[in-house]
RNA sequence: GCCUCGAUAGCUCAGUCGGUAGAGCAGGAGACUGAAAAUCUCCGUGUCGGUGGUUCAAUUCCGCCUCGAGGCA
């Protein structure tokens, strides 16, 4: 039985480059697990790979869902899954390689979303009701039928505790004892990238820039043009949001390309954050002869 | 040359009717169960421009100096 190849790394730290070497070495194609380059058409500001950065190596899970589709962790999970499952039957190796950590564990852990489905509706009442009564209000009702989740959420955390009351109100689901420590997959190889931070800023900075000039402003419009609108849920990525001021209150492109910097830093950093979880062998993917350490960790892992 | 206003955290600025100071952003740490590139939590000592004076005590009041912005010549 083949195992899991799991690279987890910020954005910018190279994980495209080091999981298409890895393919290639131990026979294995990507499966992506970044919550925005799903979609369609939101290609340079995801930094999507290109046919040439991909090398012939089989990338799943890019570029597939229209961008005013919802998609989500949930299905995300059963997306990721049959395709694992089915790489493993036809006795290849299984790359899951992006930087979505709730991505990754929802199918590394046995997260279990099946119990409550969500319900946009209900939601849309429970946030009314947030701004109205407050989250202490809400966190009080909630910690009657479901204390132990109630006690882990913060009464600011506006998005949590309307989720958590949603889930209590529609499902039996217990949140909490499965999370992070029952695995699905047992048998896996897990690398985290954890770059210089100075040197990951640097060029996350520079990688700005060159969306900007490989024509990130032109794709944006044409989204836009398209009837795109900045609420949707592809539009609030990074790189793309941004682009609101400049195309609706004439903000200048300089400031945007600052602010795009800015949050991509940020979001590095949380991500980098939830990778330390995972307590996994780390990398500096910004060192010269990171491809080749990573590489002969993982063959000496995939014999042990 | 004269006048006015500034000079306080990496940046933008508050404030101290005299008892050595605090916000936002940046930065750091952390959380994360169907939006996750989302959402949220915690972390602030800095010659308060320099120097002299008044005072028990000055970043705060006064003088001079330096630098910056504006005005008048």
């Amino acid at each position: 039985m083949s195992k899991i190849i799991i690279v987890a790394g910020p954005t910018a730290s190279g994980k495209t480059a080091l999981a298409v070497k890895l393919a290639k070495t131990f026979n294995g194609e990507v499966i992506s697990a970044d919550s925005m380059q799903i979609y369609k058409r939101l290609d340079i500001g995801t930094a999507k790979p290109t046919e040439s950065e991909t090398d012939g190596v089989k990338h799943h899970l890019i570029d597939f869902v229209e961008p005013d589709a919802p998609y989500n962790a949930a299905l995300y999970q059963k997306d990721a899954r049959k395709i694992i499952d089915a790489l493993i039957k036809a006795d290849k190796t299984p790359i899951l390689a992006g930087g979505t950590g709730l991505y990754i564990n929802s199918v590394l852990y046995d997260m279990n979303f099946a119990n409550s489905d969500k319900n946009p509706e209900l939601r849309c009442e429970l946030e009314k009701k947030y701004d109205k009564d407050g989250g202490a209000a809400m966190l009080e009702e909630l910690s009657l039928s479901n204390p132990e989740v109630a006690a882990k959420l913060h009464v600011n955390d506006k998005k949590r505790v309307v989720r958590a009351c949603e889930t209590a109100l529609i499902g039996k689901k217990t949140d909490g004892d499965e999370f992070n420590t029952k695995l699905y997959y047992n048998d896996y190889i897990f690398v985290t990238l954890n770059p210089d931070r100075a040197r990951l800023y640097a060029k996350i900075n520079e990688r700005t820039d060159l969306m900007l000039k490989n024509g990130l402003t032109q794709e944006v419009k044409e989204l836009i043009d398209t009837g795109l609108t900045f609420d949707m849920q592809s539009m609030q990525s990074i790189g793309y949001k941004e682009f609101e001021g400049y195309f609706f209150k004439g903000q200048p492109l300089e400031s945007v390309a600052e602010t795009i910097k800015q949050h991509t830093r940020n979001y590095a950093k949380r991500q980098i954050t939830w990778f330390k979880r995972y307590k996994a062998k780390q990398f500096d993917t910004l060192d010269n002869n990171c491809l080749e350490s990573v590489t002969d960790f993982v063959g000496s892992s995939l014999k042990a």
